[in-house]
DNA sequence: CCAAAAGTGTTTCACGTACACCCATGC
DNA sequence: GCATGGGTGTACGTGAAACACTTTTGG
């Protein structure tokens, strides 16, 4: 079975920047290729949008079938097209980034098919195609976005204490911040909320445990407000 | 002749929203189709991609097809894919704003093929396929650039009084703004260079011209320097 | 008692905001 | 001389940034 056009078309392709937080790192799924081109070499999960669905469905498609979790935070970021960026003929990717929590156990890398691994951003292989310039605008998108959003908290546990936070914004943001500040600023926003709840079974002083009070930031954004940190 | 693929593909088009600043108004250029689907009603000018140009000549292909010009601030937006979005088959489009000089005498709106409009945005008309949504989403986009990236003066004649400035920044943004306020903040910035040269044929007092001095942001933006308002 | 991370306040300075009147020009 | 928009300064309050020591816990 073959489609035939009357005018040629660019093939179609949605890719995914997937990051996860975890030990203080930031890190990237990537896949390794089992076939030409650029076979053995790493990419962005990704893959055919179908004619039966959206460019979105097609990116959580494709996030399923890598990480085994569909709801997440996506957002596209980007399309590329240039015209030799896939040495197999013309192909348009759409591309999103998207925010899982790993210390979810449902998330997983690894499939059958393809070897998948988390990658921390501060050791990164050398890429396939154009990604490593997708990966870089990705990473752009999400240091604008972290600032104006709350959308760090998509990357952490629901339960998390105040250093975690801040290592991640530093992570992401890729300098230090200070720490009084940094909470007092985060605390003041008032959508944080402190749970009966501790960090057990460390040696050093426990730290108190919050969660991000979502509901309360949607009464807010509806009245006006602006997250900003 | 026709193109064969083993697996269908959906077609693939750019779409320009193309801001310009007139009077006091932020406009937007619009088409009047002349054949179905939504013949007679007004769209965003675009068209397909071409196997041998990029997206972003793509659409500086179609801009020069309905402005006359090519040489203008460009930026891809996003891309727009759901399945039913144009009711002749599968069309996945890639969205891009531009902002144009009006007061340049080589930019037109008029083609022999279509008719084509400025319209301001305070009063548009209905728009065919998801082209309101898109527009919607480049204003945005534009109000938040304006403020973070002195694009502004993309809109604006090379040589501009202090008052222009600030009735496209309350056209674009959707709200008034504090006159001192905002000549100080603008100032500050030393990036506005005044000339030797003055409004005439006003019947009130002569407005001191300025024009944007871009090398000294270029230079500014090396050292870390950034725009905002 | 030692190591390790948690937690906590104050001062300083810059910037955002609110606000009202005189100036120059053409008719 | 009047109508029209051009141009200017101050006072106040809020928020950003810099900065160091005490607390708790397990080993």
């Amino acid at each position: 079975m073959s489609y035939s056009y009357d005018y040629p078309r660019p093939a179609l392709t949605v890719d995914c920047v997937v990051f996860g937080f975890d030990d203080g790192d930031l890190k990237v799924l990537l896949i390794q290729r089992n076939e030409p081109p650029f076979e053995g070499e790493w990419a962005l999960p990704g893959g055919f949008v179908r004619m039966d669905e959206s460019l979105e469905e097609a990116a959580r498609r494709e996030l399923e079938e890598e990480t085994g979790a569909r709801e997440m935070f996506l957002e596209q970021f980007g399309s590329f097209g240039d015209v030799h960026r896939d040495p197999r003929g013309r192909v348009v990717t759409v591309a999103y980034y998207a925010l899982v929590k790993l210390s979810d156990q449902s998330i997983r890398a690894e499939t059958d098919a393809r070897s998948a691994e988390w990658r921390p951003m501060r050791a990164l292989p050398p890429l396939a195609f154009d990604h490593e310039m997708i990966l870089a605008r990705a990473l752009a998108r999400l240091k604008e976005k972290v600032r104006r959003e709350p959308v760090g908290f998509e990357l952490l546990p629901k339960k998390f204490k105040l250093t975690q936070i801040q290592h991640l914004y530093e992570a992401v943001l890729g300098r230090t911040l200070d720490k009084r500040n940094f909470r007092k600023k985060l605390l003041r926003l008032g959508l944080l909320v402190p749970l009966d709840e501790q960090e057990t079974d460390v040696r050093h002083r426990a730290a108190q445990l919050f969660r991000f009070d979502r509901k309360k930031y949607l009464r807010l954004v509806e009245k006006g407000f602006h997250f900003e940190l």
